[in-house]
DNA sequence: CTTGACCTTGTCGCAGCGTCAGGGTTTCTA
DNA sequence: TAGAAACCCTGACGCTGCGACAAGGTCAAG
């Protein structure tokens, strides 16, 4: 038989062929005259088992293994372990897939947050905080709990959307006062009402993170950034905000 | 942030920072006087926006169409497109779960043919022929047995091992005769009596097909390797025997 | 004699980074 | 104050299992 014959015989392409060779998983066979490879019957056969083996899903050198070792001790271990990755592989596609259809449900109820999926903690919340005014700040901080929900691990994200849960309710008085910071200077007088306000509405938990109240080692540069990206005034704000809160808890202690 | 921490902020690698960088997913930011890079808050929020499309299974591609539109509808086509995908690829996992699950069953079951995995029906067949004596000739047909397993189509198998059911019970007295052939020449007088015997238990239909029992396009490029993989005696017998049973076949009509 | 279907070797491409290699910078520590 | 640890930079190769060329040679049929 030539190559193509082999291979269609065993259903496979003659390049997968020549590439198990070059692999060294099936040896080359004798030549023609002509410098075609000649193919037999015990070629066939190992072609068919290499083709078993690699349709079951065992890579290459899984298989050369398989096919060194005589005895089929070693296909057995090979095959459990090949279980358990596919086992592994089948949860992992499913819980994908139920976040999946999750989202696409969410997207046909009517809201996508142009933001891309988020988890199912934030969205909710989210939609508890209905349709704001528009407002940069009110952009600026979506924006940020959308990174918050890829930052904080899951099992604290249902606590920390709880914390949130209050101050939501008085976004829409604290938005237009940050908003109107967004050209002053850090002396702006309007800055201590803007703290006050926003103090009032944060729960005293907060206090006991990061300003920003991600839990994590890269905490201050991130609290940097966070402050670099607002205006002189409006980060004195929420500087002040926060001193508020830790006060506050100070006492209620 | 320099790198690895806003890396590590959102849960990726600085490598696959970087990568984005050189893929064009995400703008490469500002850099400090010592050549670092400086990421901001846009930069993290992009970042997470990318690696929540990427847990969900996008390729990188469809992140950057994704990121590209700001509407939201092109997001739920690849969803939707993704998620027959992931629909897909689940049940074949599961197909091949099965299946492996099965081998392993019998594998444990103390029977492991030592020519690799078969399916069901070529292992029960073999399992019904039971232990045969030590006969190079019954070695060579279980070998074409497990290529045939493979060239033959899924939907053809159950009825060529249904042919080969009645056959098996005869195996015990075909097997010595063709073995007693391994070194003959082809005119050798015991050649008839082996032709007759193997012809005797051929089921008619087997004539039918090519003379290897398989219905392909490349079988006589197959069945002249079956036959030159024989000594000339047992070729000469199979030969003879297969005209048996289309003369029988043509009677019988 | 040409056309088309084969065969040959060799090379690049693919997804999504991991992993050096070979350098510089910053920072903590002894 | 020096040295080590822990960062950062660019650039390049590696991995899986072949597919898809390129640039030829070979063979059967029209």
């Amino acid at each position: 038989m030539r190559i193509g014959e082999i291979a269609a015989l065993v259903g496979v392409t003659p390049r997968a062929v020549r590439h198990y060779h070059q692999s060294g998983l099936l040896p080359e066979p004798a030549r023609r005259a002509n410098g075609y490879r000649e193919y037999g019957v015990r070629d066939a056969v190992l072609l068919a088992r290499v083709r078993r083996l690699t349709e079951l899903g065992l890579g290459l050198d899984e298989v050369r293994g398989v096919l060194a070792d005589d005895e089929g001790r070693g296909l057995v271990e090979v095959l459990e372990e090949l279980a358990e990755d596919l086992a592994r592989q089948e949860s992992e596609i499913r819980a994908r897939r139920e976040r999946l259809s999750a989202l696409l449900d969410e997207a046909r109820a009517g809201r996508m947050p142009a933001d891309g999926p988020l988890s199912p903690e934030l969205t909710s919340l989210l939609a508890g905080l209905g349709e704001l005014p528009e407002s940069p700040m009110a952009a600026k901080d979506r924006q940020i709990l959308a990174l918050m929900d890829v930052v904080v691990p899951e099992e604290e994200r249902a606590r920390l959307m709880g914390l949130m849960e209050g101050a939501a309710e008085h976004a829409h008085e604290v938005y237009p006062l940050l908003d109107a910071l967004s050209g002053a200077e850090a002396d702006d007088p309007r800055v201590a009402e803007a703290a006050r306000v926003l103090a009032a509405c944060l729960p005293d938990e907060l206090g006991v993170h990061m300003p920003s109240g991600a839990p994590d080692e890269a905490g201050t540069s991130l609290a940097d950034a966070l402050f670099a990206d607002l205006a002189p005034a409006q980060s004195a704000a929420v500087h002040l905000a926060m001193r508020l809160v830790r006060e506050r808890r100070e006492q209620n202690r």
